[in-house]
DNA sequence: CGCTCACTTGAGTTTTTTCAAGGACCGTGG
DNA sequence: CCACGGTCCTTGAAAAAACTCAAGTGAGCG
């Protein structure tokens, strides 16, 4: 189920933990990524403020000078992990994981290209999760200290900032609303159509996309069995809202999966 | 079961919603809120970064010059109010909701006084869920864009406003953790520890102390039936872990409770 | 003093999990 | 090119957990 992953990672470059203002993504713009800097990024309409100058575009490349290639399966940062930068998803997707000390684990979210991670380590000064790639992913290193300063000149840098982290406030709020009210069948329906809208917001097709996670890893999202989750793909294909072939998704009837 | 509010609103007010610098609060100064000069606050340990100025206290006291009180079930803020504030809860408790088209409701957190509310409403501009009182209840107010300001000009304000939105973020994502991977009783004993551990860092008995909730509320924040929350609360008695008698809880064996 | 609201408890039902088995797909190496 | 091993996915049947419905109790408030 593994497909060429350059494909991949534009297919799945449309998620959304941590809000940010979204736009298409032209095909091909994704996989360029030779270029470490903000300006001329073809993701910055998606990581950045708007309105921003070209002086205050280049304190940004004086900053945001570094990127990180991760392997699938490899992780970008572990809990505990002294925190000193964020990422935004430039390539690829990761998700992030929480682990109790019993060894219980719970996904808190996925995150794709033009998403951020690692703003859980302001507080402490310490990740408070791992973060790891779902595929061969590219992040870019963005240094919070420096980032701190930035924000101190740019008063639409450090606006984006705090409505960024505020995003992720209201995404988790969203998703324990999930956890704590919906049925195994809700919970199904609301992740795709999620991923849909996502994918959507980016550019790529709302209907049909793949998945990069296992059904163990959306039952770890989901609060639910890999089982659960199986049995309800074959419950949405049955009732013709869905077509899934492992990992190939096709959303056939979105009104009806809403309304599931 | 409701008591002198004067005294339960000081029992209840430790919380840690949004995870701020904790110190504990000196009984009798907490209902003192004739001053809402953050330089004379009592609370400023606990809602301030430490090392503040004279001259950068007076900038706050510029900014934070309004309280507000709220009447027992009365709303702070809706769904869909403009954002313009943040609080402070300075006396009481409040709990969030979030509310689904379909009426399904969700209570995100509880706040108690030292603890911030309001935080989701940076992004998009608008408040995202309820904030209810619990009880007669008092906040600072805090005008976002003239913090914005002030964490422009003062590093330790602007770090410390990155850090209450960050821990709010990792307080979610255990919450997620707990709706996604705990059975019912292991919920209810984690929040009741979780509870105690916040009374305990103000200053209050870690092991007794008023819920100023119903069961119904700590079923729809837990995410199970007020049924099955009292069911635990029996079930924790029998085996001499918590003695409970309606909202009045004794910790008798916080080592058990963790274990469960 | 009576009413209402919150809480408790029991019995039966529903949902989800657990356990188990089998099948599909992928990458590897012969 | 094909066989093989591992991982992932699907499905069924039985068990466990939580929910629903229902009844009854107790405490605070007007």
């Amino acid at each position: 189920m593994q497909v060429a992953p350059a494909r991949e990672a534009q297919r799945l470059s449309a998620h959304a933990p941590t809000v940010i203002p979204i736009h298409a993504v032209t095909p091909g713009s994704v996989s360029r990524h030779g270029t470490p800097r903000c300006s001329a990024c073809s993701m910055r309409s998606i990581c950045m403020p708007p309105e921003l100058s070209a002086d205050e575009l280049a304190k940004l490349d004086a900053v945001i000078c570094t990127t990180r290639s991760v392997k699938r399966g490899d992780t970008l940062y572990r809990a505990g992990d002294m925190f000193q930068s964020i990422y935004a998803v430039r390539v690829g997707s990761f998700k992030t994981v929480l682990m109790h000390r019993d060894g219980r684990e719970q996904v808190t979210g996925f995150q794709i290209a033009g998403e951020a991670l690692g703003l859980d380590g302001v507080c402490g000064g310490n990740h408070n999760c791992d973060a790891i790639a779902l595929e061969d992913s590219i992040v870019c290193i963005i240094p919070f200290a420096q980032l701190e300063a930035i924000c101190r000149e740019i008063k639409s840098m450090q606006h984006h900032i705090y409505q960024m982290m505020s995003s992720e406030i209201v995404r988790e709020s969203s998703q324990m609303m999930l956890l704590g009210t919906m049925t195994a069948e809700q919970r199904v329906a609301t992740f795709l159509l999620n991923l849909s809208r996502r994918f959507k917001a980016r550019g790529f097709s709302p209907a049909e996309f793949h998945l990069r996670m296992t059904r163990e890893e959306i039952g770890c999202y989901l609060g639910m069995k890999l089982e659960t989750v199986s049995r309800m793909f074959s419950k949405f294909q049955r009732e013709r809202l869905v077509h899934a072939n492992g990992k190939t998704v096709h959303i056939v009837d979105p009104e009806g999966l809403a309304q599931v």
